[in-house]
DNA sequence: TCTTGTTAGATTGTCGACAATCTGCTTGTC
DNA sequence: GACAAGCAGATTGTCGACAATCTAACAAGA
């Protein structure tokens, strides 16, 4: 019996893949919060029946990023300051629990893991390219949370950050101003590697990355919940 | 303007209504772990088409309690040790992280609340209604959770909830002996009501409520993963 | 002018039928 | 007897059409 085993084969339904398109839809902004997705333009517009889209739609909003009004209609959720605030803090907790998980299992495939991630962060800021930065960064933070081994805590972050990611999204597109430049991932990288694993949790809880402040400013500067139609 | 304010009016889709039937099966052990859910006789039992009853199966298998198959079928989730236990372990981070956030937005409500849910659960208990001393339960502790006023760790306790109420149901199911009278939830409201938050969280992280040592052994036992047909 | 009732249009919810896929059995061949 | 090919049967995935509901505009009456 070779060692090799074969990854599973593609989702072959259009299901998937209407699920998979929208939500890139919505997380790289897109489609703007409050927006209506109407069933009838999105099925004609992606060539496929209601049936399917709808289906896919259900999905996305157990996920958490859309939101259903019986008979009114399904739309992309909105973004308050508060939500942030909450979904960020929520976020520190488990980072810090995710560490203490991860600990005791880090190996060199997961030093190398982690280099890779950074690399490739540090790879989409020399490019400029803000979307994949933010990607990248997200990908970077979730690799302690797939060497923690606990199925429920993996499962509980990936939803927290297609939330996560929706707001850098829309922040990133407010101001199309260049990407911060400096390395802000450098500590959090070192400490992981480290010894000190109470450090590693004190960095998590305390330091502030991925300029959360002004994301939280810009938030709370749009705090008008303007539903607008299709 | 009087001060009378009516709740939104209930869900009118057959879609929520199939959800929470649904729901209710799983959750009480009705329909076993590993059990397919065959789409036609479902509908048919149910007076319903196929679509809202898909429709209803896509949020569930978000939902955690039901997984999919592309043209194979969809399943109620496997119940594994591990599961039960990561669900666990994550729990009590998040219990912990809730009486943080609660201490503070305690009032006469919360515990008039309390006592309330409190009660609840012994009258569960001295019924003999084990499916109900589960959910009472479970409510009791969700109590930390509706006053922390952070929508996304309520949210991400509804989901782990729904396991670990899903868990407990079996395992009362196999065992079908009195429940045990002693009423386990004393200290944990006692400590809720008192000044020392610390000893709260420590509660919550160390004390095991409602059996859980014998739940997992129970899942070990059955560690088998028999996945029977309709 | 304000309120109330009506109506037309658009959109969502649901249905029954067809297509694609899987499973197990049968058949034929070696 | 072992094995591959192929054929039903059942089940899931998808489609197009119809029913139920909502929204907004308009008319009628106080």
């Amino acid at each position: 019996m070779g060692k090799l085993d074969f990854s599973p084969i593609a989702d072959t339904t259009r299901r998937a893949e209407i699920v998979a398109l929208l939500r890139r839809a919505i997380l790289t902004g897109q489609l703007e919060p409050g927006q209506k997705l109407n069933e009838l333009r999105i099925a004609e517009q992606m060539r496929v029946s209601r049936a399917p889209l709808r289906e896919a739609m259900r999905e996305l909003v157990q996920e958490g990023i859309l939101t259903s009004i019986p008979y009114a209609g399904t739309f992309v959720i909105d973004v308050t300051a508060k939500d942030i605030d909450d979904a960020y803090s929520l976020n520190k907790v488990l980072d810090e629990f995710a560490i203490e998980l991860t600990w005791k299992l880090r190996d060199q495939r997961f030093l190398d893991d982690l280099d890779r991630r950074h690399e490739a962060v540090k790879q989409a800021t020399r490019d400029l390219d803000t979307t994949r930065q933010i990607e990248t960064a997200l990908q970077l933070h979730g690799l302690i949370y797939e060497w923690a081994d606990n199925s429920v805590l993996l499962e509980t972050w990936q939803r927290l950050t297609s939330r996560l990611q929706m707001y850098f999204a829309l922040h990133q597109r407010a101001r199309n101003e260049p990407v911060p430049s400096e390395d802000v991932h450098e500590t959090y990288v070192r400490l992981l590697k480290g010894a000190d694993m109470r450090a590693a949790q004190r960095h998590a809880r305390e330091h502030i990355d991925l300029d959360f402040e002004e994301l939280l400013a810009y938030a709370r500067s749009l705090e008008k919940r303007s539903s607008k139609g299709a």
